[in-house]
DNA sequence: TATGAATGAGATTTCATTCAT
DNA sequence: AATGAATGAAATCTCATTCAT
């Protein structure tokens, strides 16, 4: 999306003063919702964090769902380049070694944006946001990682279910990682996770 | 906790029309806050779904939060119980079917109890109710994990990150299957999760 | 009024039982009223020290205000009593003597009573109840004494307003000593209200 | 305090748009209490005679005791500047006019703000606000009484007591001259005062 | 005569959104 | 393009009073 197509509620094209608040404004609500959740994220906490006003706020989102939808939108592409990314990966140490640096390109993603990304998961759950990208981000990437993993058929075992468990496992341990509910380096994160994918793609030892 | 144990706000014994009404109150909570969320629940609807009233519900719970920690505290009641359970984890058919039989019954408390574990997640991360008994039962399942699945230290794995990996997995899996995200078998799942399990701990083929 | 012409709210004439019951209620009603103020005074707090419940509550009054009411009649009455005995003052020793200890009764009558005094008078002033039993008092008082004082007329002054100006006096100085906010003995007390008095009415020296 | 320096709730700084709504809250909230007494008036109240709406109220005062002890702070300032105006009194013509004069402003004043003080004073003492500006007021008045009163001290009288009586009898016939149970001109009342306070302090006749 | 459960009107407070400048 | 004042619907919580036993 290109800046000149970004526009205010009623459709105005923005000029450059436009975009720099628009853009605070966005960067104000991610630190926000980071902070504090997306409930308790207040459109007060937003515009003082970026020094706007209420007036102001409505000016460039039609609501404060409006802007979170914008800061989905935005993570889910980062999410959807990063997957795009991901390598096929072989039991030879390049495959592990492919692997491992996906993963830590995903651990930072996650440091980055990891706050929005569980506002989105419960929000979209507890239906209070409209769209569905969530759901179809989490699709996305559990089918690629269904085709470039080649998880092995013979087991006879669904391999989006399969798929879907490693990725959540990803996910939930970044999560922890983020939310300080666990003590590791990344490095001992990454260990953790490429041994696991590897035993389960490849029958190796933990 | 036996009935006569159980008391209102103030502290008043209660009698068995109290202990009846306390008790919708609470399924009634249970139910929307499933449905709705925690944050969507107003005690409006809880009071309605109990054939109650507010003046009623405050007779029993402080606010919201006390009814919703309740529910936590007898969840994390059956959880710790289960976590009990968890059988050593050995490499024969039996340490498998034990292990097996073990994440069908987790399943099935998920199915019972996943809306109110998934509030109280999100609830003590963004600090909205009180207590820390959310981190405590983690910890607790982590370790006994830890300990019982045997996991294997040559690979210089951190047991508890490895164990953290596995518990989050199921428990991310069951989320799905309960949230209709993931359309699958109890049994589908469980093939999944076991194979994984077996091949993190025992080094086996997927 | 005698213990037998005493009902509860639907006339009935009460037993034995029930005049103990009525009589906690009262006591606990003056108590609470005392400690916490008559706004702050919930009927919940009054039958948990009266160790009753609300049911019987209204089985004795007909509404918190009846309570409330029933206090200031007893508290009227024992003021009238007093103000009925009040001396004639003269200007000698005995008077004095008489006046003094007079005045050491109602600051006797102020400290277990006071409380309900003090509710009674901001009560009626905000039209909170529905008597005015204490502007009739208050008259009753101003009057006797404006009469026994027998305060000089030569100065052209309103024996009325002088004797309110007195017995307000009077009040207020055992209202800060009973709420702590003056620090003084009782000695002390008596001491400059009989010296106000007097130069009051006899135009001796302080 | 300058007008600039007054913020809402929040701290902004005020345009002047808000400075007057602010001030007709307040003003509203002033005549509300009088009228019902600080219990029985309702934010809705005090909106509604302000013409304004629940949400602006709390947009500059936190709740309705933030906007009461806003008053009280007023009517403290005022009460103090008055305090610190009392001459000394003299037993001559002069000195008697100069006392006449101050309490011809003190019951101006007591007209104007006799309802918030006697608010404040109810509110204090049943611990309903938080501040102790009314203990310190009348500290301050009782002490400089005191002091310039010079009241006799042969007698052994504690000045401080002496002091008190004097005050309160001052603040109380005002009080019942303002809420019409004493029927009495202005002149009637300071002919009282004047003689009373007279008769105390220089051993006069009445 | 006594009890305690139940009620619901009413009060306070919050906050997303709109308005006026 | 920006501001901040104003709004009011909606949510929480209290408590005097009534009901059922």
């Amino acid at each position: 999306m290109s800046a000149a197509g970004v526009a205010g509620t009623d459709g105005r094209v923005l000029r450059a003063r436009g975009h720099r608040t628009r853009a605070r404004l966005l960067a104000a609500g991610a630190e926000v919702i980071a902070t504090q959740g997306l409930h308790a994220a207040r459109v007060d906490d937003i515009v003082e964090a970026a020094r706007s006003s209420h007036g102001t706020f409505y000016l460039y989102f039609s609501s404060k769902e409006d802007l979170f939808e914008e800061l989905v939108t935005e993570v889910a592409g980062e999410v959807r380049t990063l997957v795009a990314e991901l390598p096929t990966v072989s039991d030879t140490a390049k495959g592990r070694a492919g692997l491992r640096a996906w993963l830590d390109r995903f651990a930072d993603l996650y440091e980055a944006r990891g706050s929005i990304i569980r506002a989105w998961t419960e929000a979209e759950l507890s239906g209070e946001v409209a769209g569905h990208q969530g759901e179809a981000v989490l699709g996305d990437l559990v089918g690629t990682l269904a085709t470039r993993l080649r998880l092995p058929r013979r087991a006879g075992l669904d391999p989006g279910i399969a798929a879907l468990a490693l990725v959540t496992m990803v996910e939930r341990l970044n999560y922890y990682a983020n939310t300080r509910q666990l003590q590791a380096t990344r490095d001992e994160l990454l260990d953790v996770l490429v041994a696991i994918f590897g035993a389960a793609l490849f029958g190796r030892d933990l």
